[in-house]
DNA sequence: TTGACCTTGACCATTCCTGACTTTTGGATA
DNA sequence: TATCCAAAAGTCAGGAATGGTCAAGGTCAA
């Protein structure tokens, strides 16, 4: 089995210990514990941990630092908003983006004011300083990160 | 917990008792009563009780000598998130953001879900694809362009 | 063979905690 | 009154405890 599987496994089963759906480790404890290096956890959490699978990750450096973990469904698809997070591929274009969010408020699933909130975030108007060709991703990127900000 | 927890904790208590919002304390004497050196305290107040999270700060040296913490509450009548918004600069931490939000949110000028949303979107999670040195003028730039949005 | 996924380690950034040294203030004293 | 002293609070640099980033290279299945 792959490090990187054995390290996904075991967040898995905090989150299932847990209960609540959030977990917390110390990612130097759980490197040593699981005998690998530090930063092939932020790997892990970077590739299984995502906003697609449902996850939601914060962390905090410095003495008292911790990562944490939050699932935010239990099954695919579960909600109207995993639903949109797992069609939204890696670039989105800031029409599109306009108009799923439109579509939400549309069905009565956000409020007027969340929506403007997110067009706001979405529209090229706040990107002035981020290179064109990665617009599109980091467009989708806040998309999904807001949208699984609102589950639960 | 960490020893600035337990200060802070202490601080805010001191706050909510006192029902002015107001509170007034002896550094020497609370550092003693809590088990750490003086100056942890004026870490706390640096870091804990800014202007961004609502907090006032003054004190006195001296005989009779004193720290006063002061809760300040954002206007509602001419738009706060304009007062907001004028005060962020070009760049603006992680940190910072999310103690300007959650202050919002404490004041009941956002609801949860807003401050959710924007959280979500100020949080470097999302900024994986951006370049680090500009991460800072971004998240300054979508700060105000979501705060904007929210004045009607 | 090649491209996607995995692994590692060197270096960076942030937060917390302490103690030595500094500044300010009011009151005691010459 | 002019000085001095003691009692406050302030500053700052350094070290420890965390987590983050990135580039270089390894593995493996199609």
């Amino acid at each position: 089995m792959r490090l990187t599987d054995e390290i996904a496994a075991y967040i898995l089963q905090m989150l299932e210990l847990a209960g609540d759906g959030e977990a917390e480790l110390r990612r130097n404890e759980l490197a040593e514990a699981l005998g690998c290096v530090p930063s092939q956890i932020n790997y892990v959490l970077t590739s299984r941990f995502t906003p697609e699978q449902g996850f939601i990750v914060e962390s905090k450096r410095g003495g008292g630092g911790y990562i944490r973990i939050r699932r935010v469904k239990l099954e695919r698809g579960v909600s109207p908003f995993m639903h949109v997070v797992n069609a939204v591929g890696d670039e989105i274009s800031p029409v599109t983006a306009q108009a799923i969010i439109e579509n939400l408020e549309d069905q009565g699933l956000i409020s007027r004011n969340i929506s403007r909130v997110m067009l706001a975030a979405l529209s090229d108007q706040a990107y002035r300083d981020i290179p064109i060709n990665i617009r599109d991703r980091v467009r989708a990127s806040l998309l999904k990160q807001m949208l699984t900000a609102l589950i639960t």
